[in-house]
This record gives C-alpha cells, structure tokens and sequence, in this order.
DNA sequence: CCACTTTCGCAACGCTGTTGCCAAAGTGCA
DNA sequence: TGCACTTTGGCAACAGCGTTGCGAAAGTGG
C-alpha cells in the first residue's frame, strides 16, 4: 500500500482515505465486469477484503445510486450469487480532443460508453480566444445530455504542457499558446472541473481502463510521434508530464536531422520514410524504438495508434511486430516477443481516454 | 492510496495494512532524520496524519524498540518538542554483491551505516555448490555479528533474473547457473530470508535509501552496462524484473555488432570507445542512451557509477551531462537539464542496496 | 419433505485515527 | 519572583473501518 500525495511523496492513510480506496477498487471491479456483472463474493476474492466488507460497500455504493443488482447467477448447490453492476448513469464526463487541425469531442457514462460525440475542424493556430469558444460550445452542447451527473471536462492535446496545474508549456508550431492556463480558463468559463493533458497521456490512460492489463505503451503515429505509458496500470507522466518522449528518441547518432535540432531521432526517420513511400522502414524503424522501451520498461504489450498507423495497420503492426521478435530471439528471452497490437477505439482513443481523465479518480486511478 | 499485491494488481486494505503501512512512513521518516532526530508535530506534519496518531505510532515503535526519544529541540515559547530517532540497532542486514571476479558483503543496520565488511575474490564461473559455499560463508561471518536482530540476506547480481522467485535465468557467460533457484538454495542453508535482485537495481534501491529523491535512472558501467531504474521513490523492476536493459539500447541502427546479437547498442559503442582509449566518446554514447531514456521516463536525476566510471569519473559525467544539457537545449526545456552525478558510494553501492532488499519493506519500500 | 450447501445481512467486536480536554514545560513580561 | 501565555503531548471518549459470530434466506439433491 502506498499513500502517496501529488508531488509523489508518500503519505499517511487515515480512515476515510481508506474507505475511498475500496470503495473505488470495488467500483473499479464493477466497471471491469460490465453488463455481466459481478457478485459480492467474486469481489471479495478479488480485492482480499471479507465478504462482509464487500457488502457494507456495495450497500453504500447502492444507496448512493452507483450500483445495483442485476440478477443472479445459477446456482452451485446452494443460494445462487447475487450479481451487482455498476450505474452507468450515475455520472458523466466530457472528453475533449484538440488537434492540430481538428476538435473532436465525446460524452462517456461511467461506463466508458460514448454516449454522444462531435467533430468540427479546428485551427488550433487561431487563438486562445477563438479556440476557447469552440471548445466551451461543444463541451457545453455535450454536457447538457448529462444534467447533473456531468463530473467534468478533460482537454486531451499535443505538446509540452503541466498536468498537475493544466498549463501549456508550448504548442508545437503555435508559439501564442506558450505558458496559457488552459485548465483554469476553461473551468472559469464552463463552471465544471476540468483536466488538461498530453494526448498520448489520455489515449493511454483510456486504453487501461479500457481493459488493457500490466504495463503497456501507446505508440501515437500521426503528425508526430508520441508515447503513453502505462506502468502497472497507472499513467506514467513524469515529475513534468514529460514522460513518453517517444518521438525524439535518438537510435541513428549523427543522423537525419531532425526539426527539434538532434540528429537521428525516431520521429525523423520515420516521416522521412513515410515521406518516400516506404512503409516498412517506418515501421521497421518504429519497431527499434519499441524495442528500446520495451528493454527499458519491461512492459508486456505494445499498441499503435494515430492517423498514419490507421491509414494502414498491417504494415505498422507486422513491422514492428518482426523487431521485436527478432531482438527478444537474439536476447534469449524465455516468454518470447512482447505483443504487439493496433489500439483499438481508432481515432477516437484520445478523446475518450480525454473523457477518463475525470472519470479515472472515481475508480481509483491515479491522480488523474 | 494504491494496495497492490505481488502481482502488481490492486488489493483491498483493511485496519492491519494500514496500520503497517503508517509505522513503515513513520519509520522511513525518522530513518531520513538521522541522528538529528524529529519530533512528533513534524512526522504529523510530513504524513498528513494528526499529531494524536503520530504520538500513537511512535509509542508503539518505541515499546517495539525501534524508536527512543533524543534530547529536545530549542523552545519557540512553549514547550520545546521532543525529538525521536531510529534506534538503529533494532534491525540489521547482510548485503551480498556476487560479481564476476568477487564478493563483496556488508552488514548494515537499520540507519544504513555499514557496521560490517568482507571481500574476497571469487569465480561465479566455479560452480553453484562452491559459490554457495562462498557467499553461506561470508555471509554467516557477518550475520553472527548482528545476533538476533538480522532480518535476513540480500544478494545482487548480474544478468536476468526474476526478482519475485528468486531464480536465476541466465549469468552471462556462465551457463551453468540457467535457472537456477539461488533464493531457495542461500534460505535454506543460512536459515533467513533471502531476497535475491539485479546489480543495478540493488544499487538504485540503495540510492533511493541513501537520500536521492524523486525518480532516477542509475547507469551502471562495469564489464556491461545496464540501469537502475527508480520512479517515484520505488525500484521499477518491470513484470519480468527486466526492466532496465539499457545497454542494449539501439543508438546506432544497423552499426556495430553487438554480442547480443543486434547493432549498435549503447554497451557495444561504448565498450568499444572504451577499447578504443575514447573516454570522450564512450561518454558521448553513454549520453545518448541516457537523453534517450530521461525523455521516455521524465526523470530527475542521472547517477553514474560502476569500475568503468569510477575509474575516471569526471569524463564521464562531464560527457554525459553535456550531451543532455544540449539536447535540453534544443527541445526548450524551461527547467534546463536534468543533473548528472556520479553515484555515491564508490565501489560498494551495489552491496550496500543488496542490503537494503531486506530493510526496505520494514520502512514501506516496495515489495523488495 | 428434509438434509445440506451456499449466500448474505445483522449485531457485537477490535482496532484505527480523531476530537476534546488537560497536565506538563517551557518563555517572557511585570 | 510571580503570573499570563504558548506549545507540546498524553488520557479518555468517540466515530468509523473491516472482522467475526451467527442465523435467516434461498437454492439443490436425495
């Protein structure tokens, strides 16, 4: 067990800390079981907790409209399980996409159903104030379908910027976005707590909840290269949100160079390959720096994401895919090649997993 | 709050692990302390919890007698605070480094300071039964000396292993020890626990103990090269404690061959340099890989350590802290580089953290 | 119909951190 | 020297957590 606050340093668990934990683990486990459910001793088994705990937490959760029964199992020679599910409706959030070129919006339940969804182009280069007004529109527009379940808004977007405080650091190529608060003026003008972070982060963080288990990376191909990284299912961003720094991973020294000054970075090869045609160098390059992670990390799985990997999956899958397994075979690794996947939820990950930065705390998620 | 059970996957918490795991925060905080002490409103103030708990927590470790009171602090106008310190005595471990060539052994109390040491020169390619016999030896030697309080033996060494069993995978270069059950094989002649875990990740451990705050990477050159990986105050082992491969980082895609089998690893480029008698260059690779894995990870800090770099530590850190300052440079980072030291500790770190594999869970340190 | 199994809630309990209160032990001014 | 004040920290009562003991409910199977 570790208590840890926002800064990373661990702190004391007092009882209501306590209470919150499990209740949100059991959530959690109700959330994972979906429409099939799950019954009180199933979760029990899961969470180590007495049976009796389990069930003065699901009676409160119950009374609290966030669970409820949904028939029961057959029986095993005795009284047959009582199963339990979550609400989905017992709240919402608004998940924000903001592209370069492009706002894609979503309306998720607990459930992490879609239960609404909007898409308008977008210039992220117009301004502060134009792009403000579009997204308060269309999160507004959303967040009516909710009422008062609505929990919040998450902006998912590229480029350097504060988790902990929602501040751009810089927008790449948009330099009149350096330093701007985005979270607080947001929150200022739609009246409901927002989260802002990178979007590979969000895209990641969806996935987990999404029912990827362990440790994973997202690998988000599209204008450029990023990374989220899931380790033991929580998001990892770093002391500065900085973590995931995928693309600008050298593994050529004293090569291409690239526009962010080094040389041989992962996110030059690879454009340059896409830029000729060449599909299976940029996946084969791609595939090196996986393979770099994966050695790092020790993770168990690798998903490919963003516009130019949908554009054509098999190639980026195979591709990376054969590195991998060529290094694991060389390096004698006993359980073989770590997988490798396209992620699925194509190219709405980001704006979903946008939505499960606030629907995350509620489970038990990180500091989302 | 996360409740993980071995698996990584999230557990329940009841009164018991809460208890625990506040005396382990308590004990942590007083072990930072020193011999300076701390008082009961500062350990409330640093958990979070009140100044009643604290003063409950501390009266148990005192009867425990793992906590004594130490004198007073100056009088701001009341009462002054009684100070608290570890009563280092109360605890001990024995730290085994198995090397190549040698052992080294150290036996180390609760406060981390060594109390006792051995070294002898050893073949790891000799055979399990007479480098059993070896490390039983020197580690009975130390242990008497500890009496009744020796929580147990802690053994690092190269090459893959899986922490959580204790069993070795494979020693490069020594192929006798493939799957071996080294764990099992020290408990059950020495009679305590053993805890068994990579050189690096010892080291890193020990660091973390040591002082170094946050997340940092530790780079071990010797006759290979790996990493130390420490995130948010804890080893990151990954799922197959095999985290940290940072050697065979590609840099260099189709470059020189590596032993391992692929080109252009960082171990290979700078093993080579190395040979070569190119400090520079050796550290001008190293710093690469290092870039490399403080984006992927956002860390705060690199360390260096091993033969290899304490053998001419200013090059190296020199070397390598320029390679970072100027790809910090280049991508705009506003907090500037991340610092480079050499790892404190000098040839004995990797004992000293081995040591800590048994210490670290009395104060709440993962799951070593 | 009855014995048995299994689920699950009620009640009492032990233990956690918290709150209210007061004694202890200083400082500082009259 | 005396007294008011500040600050520390223990004692006792308390609320709330998961646990244990036990029994009612709801099935199966002979």
């Amino acid at each position: 067990m570790n208590g840890t606050n926002g800064s990373g340093r661990t702190a004391g668990v007092n009882l209501p800390d306590l209470r919150n934990h499990n209740a949100a683990l059991v959530l959690d486990l109700l959330r994972a079981a979906g429409r099939d459910g799950i019954s009180r001793l199933e979760l029990a088994d899961r969470t180590g907790l007495t049976p009796q705990a389990v069930s003065k937490i699901t009676a409160r959760l119950r009374e609290e409209g966030f669970a409820a029964e949904a028939g029961q199992r057959a029986s095993t020679g005795g009284k047959p399980r009582t199963l339990l599910r979550l609400v989905p409706d017992a709240g919402h959030a608004v998940g924000v996409h903001l592209d370069r070129d492009e706002l894609r919006a979503v309306l998720t339940d607990l459930d992490a159903s879609v239960v609404g969804e909007r898409r308008v182009p977008l210039d992220l280069g117009a301004g502060a104030e134009a792009v403000l007004e579009t997204v308060v529109r269309e999160a507004e527009e959303l967040g009516h379908a909710a009422g008062g379940s609505l929990l919040g808004v998450g902006v998912a977007l590229p480029g350097p910027l504060d988790h902990v405080h929602g501040v751009l650091h810089r927008v790449t190529g948009f330099p009149e976005w350096d330093g701007f608060p985005l979270r607080d003026a947001l929150a200022d003008r739609l009246g409901v707590p927002v989260v802002v972070d990178k979007d590979t982060n969000a895209a990641a963080l969806g996935l987990a909840v999404g029912g990827e288990r362990g440790s994973f990376a997202y690998l988000h191909l599209g204008t450029g290269l990023g990374a989220g990284l899931v380790i033991g299912g929580t998001v990892h961003r770093g002391a500065r949100t900085g973590a995931g720094e995928f693309g600008h991973q050298v593994i050529q020294m004293d090569g291409l160079h690239c526009w962010c000054g080094n040389r041989g970075c992962v996110e030059a090869l690879c454009l340059a390959a896409i830029g000729k045609g060449d599909v299976s160098e940029a996946a084969r390059v791609l595939g090196e720096g996986a393979a770099n992670l994966v050695g790092l990390l020790d993770i168990d799985l690798v998903l490919l994401g963003g516009r130019t990997v949908t554009a054509a999956p098999g190639p980026f899958v195979r591709g990376v895919t054969s590195v991998l397994a060529d290094r694991a075979r060389r390096e004698g690794s006993p359980e073989g090649a770590v997988p490798v996947r396209l992620a699925p939820g194509g190219d709405r990950v980001v704006a979903d997993g946008a939505a499960q930065l606030l629907l995350a705390p509620v489970f038990g998620r990180g500091d989302g």
